[in-house]
DNA sequence: AACTCACTCTCAACCACAGCTCGAT
DNA sequence: TTATCGAGCTGTGGTTGAGAGTGAG
């Protein structure tokens, strides 16, 4: 959706998608810009499309200055089924009618949680244009932004300069953010890391029951008391807490036999290690 | 188209205990 | 300030079962 800035709209003088007139408003779903008659045509069509978010022409138009409205939405961070719409399954021109236009759906949800368009619905659109920036008023109400529900921070000491120095704030912000995520994501790692080597080895020498940890044998002729191989675990069970295969690496043939009785006995290449450490 | 069944795949939970951490003395 | 002690916590791997996903009928 907009990755490439296609659809982005162009600060100061975007072209409607449909008449081809100067675009005030940007429909997230629809990827399009359109001026106050064709958005009012083309999202009265139903009720699906008059659920579309639509944000100020000029307020989308900061993010997509400073480069983070691409970064919310750029092409490896949609889901392999929003290439479509990203391409856009068509601007109004492609014949359509409004009623095939998809709501953001999964590529518009991490751009959603990101920038919450929610806080524009019930908008006069139209009304958003006058000073390039933001909505002004909202009839003759108080402040949009000093409405109830909306974000205390735009609800107190408003202004226009303010406003325009805290759009570019946010925008900033967010892009640093955006960031941040990003290499976090790019540095990410799967692979399990072992930090305490010993742990590992005991943990592949400890003797187990269908993957449990079993308690280890008292005694050499007990190990049948401690649970680790009661009678109704069948014979393998029983064995395999009677004696069980001890490797430390991956190559079968580095492994070796141990008996279960004399678990607990740091294993003999331990003792060595441990015994050069001390002298 | 909607539903059921069988099968595959993914992932968290479970277990014992050596070794680490940290507060108390 | 340093050393010691003890209680509590952490991390380790193989197996299993639950749940999700998928394709056929």
């Amino acid at each position: 959706m907009g990755g490439e800035g296609s659809t982005s709209p162009a600060p100061g003088g975007a072209a409607c998608a449909v008449c081809g007139g100067a675009a005030v408003v940007y429909c997230v779903a629809d990827a399009a810009a359109l001026c106050s008659p064709c958005d009012a045509a083309v999202h009265a069509a139903n009720l699906l499309a008059s659920r579309h978010e639509r944000v100020p022409l000029s307020m989308a138009a900061v993010p997509s200055a400073s480069g983070a409205y691409d970064d919310l939405f750029a092409p490896d961070d949609v889901d392999a089924a929003a290439p479509a719409q990203a391409q856009g399954l068509g601007s109004p021109r492609n014949g359509s009618s409004s009623a095939s236009f998809t709501t953001s759906g999964d590529s518009g949800a991490e751009g959603s949680s990101l920038f919450d368009f929610d806080l524009l619905s019930g908008v006069d659109l139209a009304a958003c244009v006058t000073d390039g920036v933001a909505p002004l008023h909202h009839d003759d109400a108080a402040p949009l932004w000093a409405q109830p529900g909306l974000a205390v921070a735009w609800a107190t000491a408003w202004s226009p300069a303010d406003s325009a120095a805290a759009v570019v704030a946010a925008a900033a912000e967010r892009e640093a953010r955006v960031q941040r995520y990003r290499e976090k994501r790019k540095n990410r790692r799967f692979h399990k890391t072992i930090r305490y080597a010993s742990r590992k080895a005991y943990a592949e020498a400890r003797p187990r029951i269908k993957g449990r940890f079993v308690k280890r044998a008292a005694g050499t002729s007990s190990s049948s008391s401690s649970g680790a191989g009661t009678p109704d675990d069948g014979n393998d069970a029983t064995g395999a807490a009677a004696k069980f295969w001890l490797s430390f690496s991956d190559d079968a043939r580095d492994g070796f036999y141990v008996d279960a009785g004399a678990y607990g006995v740091v294993p003999s290449f331990y003792r060595v290690r441990s015994e050069q450490l001390t002298s």
